[in-house]
Order: structure tokens, then sequence, then C-alpha cells
DNA sequence: ATGAAAGCGCTAACAC
DNA sequence: GTGTTAGCGCTTTCAT
């Protein structure tokens, strides 16, 4: 069953039917309801790679994250492919977990399928291995890490301002000797949020002992070594700050085995916000950086420049905020029972 | 760029070139040779649509599910994903969030893009919506209530396993007080549960009592609602199972808050094991239904169907089995300090 | 073993 | 307004 058939049952040309479907205005009412209804009637459904060989636009974008099991990318997904199936859009997605193979099969996969934009979501820097997107002029949306150019946009993330926050909430609740755990620092977003962190303390006076500074990985293993580090050292922090929530996490499973009351005896700031950070024991307060609003920036980053006719030279830049989200993994140095209100 | 372009270059026919590309083994090594090297040098990737419109294969499989963002699933899109891959098969993946207008767009978008075939793992009922998918033969995998029919397969799940042993693990544990917690009855998945809990208990002489099992929703708020109503209840439970790890989570949530200690005071389990149950505190223990093994069995029911010649008439049924896994969250029934061993 | 050519299902330019 | 028709980029007979 094709155009054809539908033009032939309908007493119409094919191109009527294309322009009906279409809802090309200049089709007469009548014909376009003679033609519906044999579509209805038939069940016809367009078929979707021969519109695209013919116009040239397969409809697809394509999203690179890291993992689809790291809870901080699924909410990203729901959002991206929510909004991408409003607009007619598929999405093709693809975890690389950070390897340079499946990320050159992915950018393989992506040209094959002549996708119109891809979102890279990794805040990795695997920038060479899109070389051939590039040359193909293919819209292109980073994090933090795009290079100037025409076609590839950027989202900026403000750590500052919310990791400001965190510091501040910690120094008001009379917390002096604030640890800072971070991600791995080849990251450039996680050498941004460690920068973010000494420039607050700073800000306010404090000194970031540099023995309270440890290395991290972002996972929740990595968070449990650091946080024995930490425990092993000279100074005994009363308040650690994560570069992301599953680090965090993992200091709260150790302090749970060291038997360290969180937020008695320790209170935890976690970074990212993902759901999970609801759901742990206590509540974790965090620093939010909107999933939602992320996937959307990077949705309409891509359609816009798809739909621009004349590329800005250096591509357009995205801001995206942060600031924090009070639960209970907070609470006054003094280990009071004065817990820090819920936001929530 | 296109394959008449590097015909020209190669000095070939486009039919030999596309004979080149798709390994055709009469292909002369030396023609091959050159063809493959001005492919290189113009980095010239095919174009999938065209393959896909002239062949009528378009090397995509649909993946339905309920919702990314409930964990459950994030591992399943990433092995089928995987796998996928592997087979040179795309995914078209779509979040329902149980909604049947969603339901209906995925399956217009799915036969729009000319799908191979479809798994759906949603465990729901929605099968009504999928005739237009069955009208046109494309196969189908389902979990559990997939309707008997050619190129309709289906994932049965050993529940009765898993929840068995947990049963007796909690009895071997001094428990008889044990509570269960159900899912939403509508779904087969959840009464399934709930039927295997009551014969688990009954083959080993333990009365399940009706005040002991309460509905839950399959969510943590579920979950924490549900235990609240089991606390207000005449009989406290020492023990209770749950119809998945959110509503399990729920309960230890709320019975942090209020002041039972697990598994020193109640002992709780999980289904499903989600890579979650890991990181809640205390770690929890779960009726293990493989997440990968899931994923696996839904991609080669698919790719099974689509290579077989005559289809079944029946479909394929393909088995899951449950197992416990042993973590902290059950301990004896006295209180004591001795806490069953990790597994791992 | 290789090439010429038809055609997959659709859109869009052009003609009327 | 509506129809005719030439492709979109590829695979696949059918000749040779």
């Amino acid at each position: 069953m094709d155009i054809r058939e539908i033009a032939r049952r309908a007493k119409v040309s094919t191109a009527t039917v294309s322009r009906t479907i279409n809802r090309v205005p200049t089709v007469s009412p009548a014909l376009a309801k003679r033609v519906w209804s044999v579509i209805e009637e038939l069940g016809y459904y367009p078929n979707t790679q021969a519109r695209a060989l013919v116009s040239g636009r397969s409809r697809i974008f394509g999203l690179i994250i890291s993992e689809i099991t790291n809870p901080f990318f699924p909410e990203i997904v729901q959002v991206f492919e929510t909004i991408a199936v409003q607009h007619r859009y598929e999405i093709l997605l693809t975890s690389t977990g950070n390897d340079p193979t499946r990320m050159e099969s992915a950018v393989r996969r992506m040209i094959e399928r002549r996708v119109e934009g891809v979102a890279i979501l990794t805040f990795g820097m695997e920038e060479v291995l899109l070389e051939d997107l590039k040359l193909r002029k293919v819209p292109l949306v980073f994090v933090d890490v795009g290079p100037p150019r025409p076609r590839v946009s950027n989202i900026r993330i403000d750590y500052l301002n919310g990791i400001r926050q965190a510091v501040q909430h910690l120094a008001a609740l009379r917390h002096e000797k604030i640890a800072f755990i971070t991600g791995p620092l080849r990251l450039k977003s996680a050498m941004a949020r460690k920068q973010a962190f000494l420039r607050s303390m700073q800000e306010i006076g404090l000194e970031a002992d540099p023995r309270l500074v440890v290395e991290g990985d972002h996972t929740m293993e990595g968070g449990m070594t650091a946080f024995t580090r930490l425990l092993a050292g000279p100074i005994r922090p009363t308040a650690v700050l994560c570069s992301n929530d599953m680090t965090a996490i993992g200091v709260m499973r150790e302090s749970h085995d060291a038997g360290i009351s969180i937020p008695r005896d320790l209170s935890v700031i976690g970074f990212d916000d993902i759901r999970l950070a609801q759901f742990v024991i206590p509540p974790l307060t965090s620093v939010q950086m909107s999933q939602p609003e992320l996937a959307r920036l990077a949705f309409n980053a891509l359609l816009a420049e798809v739909e621009r006719e004349v590329p800005a030279p250096n591509g357009t830049d995205y801001l995206l905020k942060t600031n924090l989200v009070l639960r209970e993994s907070t609470a006054l140095i003094s280990g009071a029972s004065t817990l820090v209100e819920k936001q929530r």
C-alpha cells in the first residue's frame, strides 16, 4: 500500500495525496476530505524513508550521552525525547561509556542515518572523534566544551552560582572545615566545579585547606574511597561538598558504615540533583543542574540551528544556572537537633 | 556525494560499488580495493534511508517501555541498544508512561519508520493499541501478556522461584508475621507476584494473614503509604516483602522516619533487583529479575522472528528465572546483632 | 565478474 | 487547484 494506491482510490493524483498529507493549503476541502477518508479506511501511513530521501531531511537528531544507567541521564533522555516527538523528530540514542570505539561507531551510524543535528552531553572531550560530523556541517551542541565554529553551539553551565550557595549555606550552619571531593580532573566540568568551590570559600574568607580537597571519580565507589582518605587525614571535616551526587551517596554509605550520622555528625551536599538524591536516607541536599532544562536547551539549540539560514560564525551560547536545593543532609555544626527545614 | 560519485572515481559501475559495500563475494579483489580506497578517501557513508527504501528493510526495532526514569529500565535500554548495534540495528525508543495517547503516537511513529519488530516491555496491557502493528505483521515481543498469535512472542517470568526463595529465607530467619505489599493489581505481573507470595507461604505451612497483605502501586510513595497502613493495623509484621524495589525503598524511608531500624527491627525484601538496590542504606535484599537477560531475550526474540521464514502459529515463549540476592536488609527476628552474611 | 537500467515511495517543479 | 513527471540514493535483476 502506497501513495499511488491512495491516489487511485480517491481518484486524484499522487501529488494531491502528498499535498493533503502535508497539509498544503491549496488543496480544495472536498478533495482533501476524500483523500483523508481513503487514508483512514486503509490505515495508510506514509513511508518515512521515502520522504526523507526525497526531501533530504531525516527528521532525526542524535543524542550522545555517557551511560543511560548513570542516574544523571534518564531524565535528560526522557525530556529530549518528549520534545523531539512534539516536533516530529526521532532520536538516535547512544551511550558511549566514554569509549572512543563506541563513539566512533555512533558517529558513523548517525551519519549513515543522516541526522540533522547531534547533542553531545558527555561532559567529555571526544571532540576529535566528531570531525566527520563537522565536515558534513551537521549542527552540534555541547556542554561547555564545544569549539567556536559555525553550527556548533554550547550550553554554558554557571557552576559558581549553585556552589557558592552551597558553601554559604554550610558557612551559615557554622561549618568551617569544609571538604570537597572532586570529580575526575581531566573533565573540564569537574575542574570547573572545584574552582567554583575554591573561589566560593575565598569569597567569604574561609581557607580551603588543600588537605580537605581530594579527588574522586564521580562514582559511588569513588566517593567511598575519597571519604575514607579524608577520614584518615589530619583534619576531620564537619561538612563535605561533592562534585556530584553519586559521590555524595558514596560518602553517605561510607559514613553509615563508619558510624557517622548524617547530618548530626557530618553535613553532606551533592551536585546535579539527580532524582535519586530524593530517595536516599536522609534525602540529599544538592546543587541542582536542571536536567529537564539542559535537555530543553540542547534540543532547542539544534532546532534553531536547523532552521537558521545563515549560521552564526562562532555558534550560539546558552546558559544554564545552578541552584541549591535544601533537603535533610545538612545541619548546624553543633550536632544539635536543629535540622534545616525541608524545602519541600 | 553518492554512490555514483564513488563509481565514477573508481571507474566502475554503481552496481560494483554497491556490491563492494555489501561484501558480495563475486567482486574481484582488485576492483574492491580500488572502490574501498575511494570510499575512504572521500569519507563516504551510504545513505540508510535509500538502502531501506529499496531493500524494504529499515533495520530498526522499536522498544516500548513505561518510563526511562523508572530505575528498572535504563539497564534494559542499555543492553538492548548494545546488542542492536552489534547486529546493525537501530532502536526507536519510547516511554509511554502508560498513557494510551503516547502509546498510540509511538505505534504510528514506528509504523512510519517501518520498524521490523517491536519489544513491548511495559508489563501493562495496552494490547489493543497495537492492532495496527499486528495488522502489518510486525513481529512483537511481550512480557507475559502477549496473545497467542503468529509473530507474537512472550517472555514468561518465573516469579515463583525467586519469591519462594525470599519467603523461605525469611522463614529461616524465624519470621512468621510476614507482610506483602503488592503492586497495582490490574497489572498481571503484580498479581502474579502476589499469588507467588501466597503460594510460597502456604507451601511452608505459614498463614498469609490478609491483614498483612496491602496494595501499593510500585512507587516509593506507594510503598510509604502502604507501610503506614501496615503499621496502623492490628498486627505488627517483623518482615515485609515488596512487589518491587521502589516499594521496598519507600518502606525503608518510612521506617527511618518512624524510628524503625532495618534490619534490626524489620526485615525488608524487594523485587526486581534494580541497581539502586545496592545503593540504599542498608543495601536491599531483593529478588532479581535480570534486566540484561530480559533485554537479551527480547532482542533475540525479535531477531529470530525477522529471520524466520514460516512463523510459529502461536509465537514463541521464552523463560526468565528469578532468584534471591542477599544483601543487608534482612536479619534474624530476634533483633540480635547477627546479620545475614553479605553475598557479595 | 561487471554493467545497464528499473524502481523502492515519496516530494516538488512545472505545466495546465 | 490539480496533474504529470523527474528524480532522491540505493539495490537488484537481467544481460553480457
